[in-house]
DNA sequence: ATATCGATTATCT
DNA sequence: GATAATCGATATG
């Protein structure tokens, strides 16, 4: 795999436009599935399919960080559709949204595992993980606060982010992989709300987290 | 293989 | 003062 084959590559990938995430968070995060985020800074770029999403609802959902309002932490959310949220959660880990739904309505979708495509060795020094010996790439992107590690995603440096520019340095393209094999399940780690079908994988895929079928 | 637990802090009650 | 859309380490079957 040489370099130019993956100039080529990157360069194949489209970016979302707003009206992708100005529908439904469920409708957003099924087909987010075999989409692929980009992270650019200067000349290293970054990039991973995404594997696992959750949806978060605009009304009837008290598991979302909207369900009580809007708050400083959370006005990215009510603010227009294709935008990072960034939150920090458990004093360690930070997790990446996107905004769904049209300006004031607070739908959002919560990236869960990628499976690494290009800038593998980065990911791995974001990470902490040796990565030259027997290779598990498993660890480096699956799970929210891993795959943030990974691409530098912190809330200081991407929330608000335009994630459907490929001028910004964190975005989100479609590079023609066509998605198969999608399963609904419950969500991962909330106590409200709990019972509701709104995480989305791809089933069999290596780089989803934690369990994989439904219960 | 699953279970439990500590880390560490922004945010909200 | 309690909690949290998590992770990694350690303990136990």
């Amino acid at each position: 795999m040489n370099k130019l084959a993956s100039e080529l590559r990157s360069a194949s990938i489209r970016p979302l436009g707003r009206a992708f995430f100005a529908r439904d968070p469920r409708c957003v995060a099924r087909e987010l599935l075999g989409k692929v985020l980009v992270r650019r800074s200067g000349r290293k770029i970054l990039t991973g399919r995404i594997v696992e999403v959750e949806a978060y609802l605009d009304e009837d959902d008290p598991a979302a960080h909207s369900a009580a309002g809007r708050t400083s932490r959370n006005s990215v959310l009510f603010g227009p559709p294709g935008h990072a949220y960034v939150y920090f959660i458990y004093g360690n880990h930070y997790c990446l949204n996107v905004s769904c739904e049209p300006d004031g309505r607070a739908g959002g979708v919560l990236f869960r595992a990628l499976e690494p495509l290009r800038g593998i060795e980065e990911m791995a020094r974001a990470r902490g993980i040796d990565v030259s010996g027997p290779r598990d790439l498993t660890k480096l992107t699956s799970g929210p606060g891993r795959l943030s590690e990974a691409f530098g995603v912190t809330r200081e440096r991407d929330n608000g982010c335009d994630l459907t520019s490929r001028r910004s340095s964190l975005w989100i393209g479609a590079d023609g992989f066509v998605s198969k094999n999608v399963v609904v399940t419950t969500r991962i780690g909330i106590t409200k709300a709990a019972e509701h079908p709104l995480r989305y994988v791809l089933a069999g895929n290596p780089f989803v987290s934690g369990r994989k079928m439904s219960s």
